[in-house]
DNA sequence: ATCCCTGCAAAGGGTTTGCAGACGC
DNA sequence: GCGTCTGCAAACCCTTTGCAGGGAT
């Protein structure tokens, strides 16, 4: 599926979501989806708010953190909160679940899966008479270095700043 | 090894930390790391404060602030983002690893471990060439209810407020 | 035409910073 | 006594809120 039949997708998602909800399908919604959906890797607010800028799509940081809780609602958006006081989201659809490791040193993300996550979710669901709805799993540390000290793992990962 | 038995202890690795990375041992840091060794539940900053002012012990928030930092450094307190903008804090000595579970309806926290998460770690590492110091795994969800509809997890677990 | 959504800017809340005075060393 | 730590409050930053105007229905 290319990236563009995601974009047709996830843009039908999100009209049901809002006719369901009673929502209006504004204009503006939907660019801060397309703009989202145009790209692979983590983002926040002011970078996506800038990028739209920079591209005559003048939505206002309102309307961002307003339609980004209606994507978060309908499932198409991830939050993240990786230690910082600085939400990070990712697109949800068109990716197999996984988690993040994050360099302390280059500040990157990796992403790896692993199937014992969902067991442990599953399982811990079970034994606490809990329903386990979503889960944040962050491993933090540094990478290890090649002979002539350098990140091995940064070559493969998508830069991010701060 | 009692309470008081662990205060003593973490006092003398404080004390060693400071020493070797030549900090001043202030009795406010001591009175911090003391009230925080006094509970055991997870806390944020503004509890932390308000408590010792109780107390009178009157330190300012931005000298707590100052000395979590000293205390996350020497590995005697850890930090959390439960998805929200506001940080907690939980001391880690004397306490066996754990994750957590965080209730989305009645925002408490209940505790769990599971040696699998270890295991993803030093198996995620390996593959990855990345050596994980820390890590940060939590469930979100709702409590399973019984028959009177009442919330079956909050009765085992440490009350939070906000 | 209704009234929800947008844009703007101000307010909010947790954390950080700057500076003068205090005190560990 | 020197140099760092503390206390206080202002600054800071991300996020939320209030309000008037605009556009989806």
């Amino acid at each position: 599926m290319t990236n563009e039949e995601i974009k047709v997708e996830v843009r039908q998602t999100f009209v049901q979501f809002l006719e369901q909800n009673q929502q209006r399908k504004t204009p503006e919604r939907f660019a801060i989806l397309d703009e989202i959906y145009s790209n692979k890797e983590h983002f926040d607010v002011e970078t996506l708010f800038e990028h739209m800028k920079q591209r005559n799509s003048r939505v206002s940081r309102a309307t961002v953190y307003n339609t980004l809780d209606l994507l978060l609602d309908c499932g198409l958006v991830i939050k993240h909160q990786f230690g910082k006081n600085l939400a990070r989201y990712e697109r949800a659809y068109g990716f197999r679940q996984h988690d993040h490791m994050i360099c302390n040193v280059c500040n990157n993300i990796l992403e790896f899966c692993d199937p014992r996550i969902h067991q442990i979710k599953t399982m811990m669901g079970d034994l606490m008479k809990f329903e386990v709805t979503n889960h944040s799993l962050y491993l933090f540390g540094k990478p290890q270095t090649d002979k002539e000290n350098k990140c091995v793992v940064c070559k493969h990962i998508v830069p991010l700043k701060d």
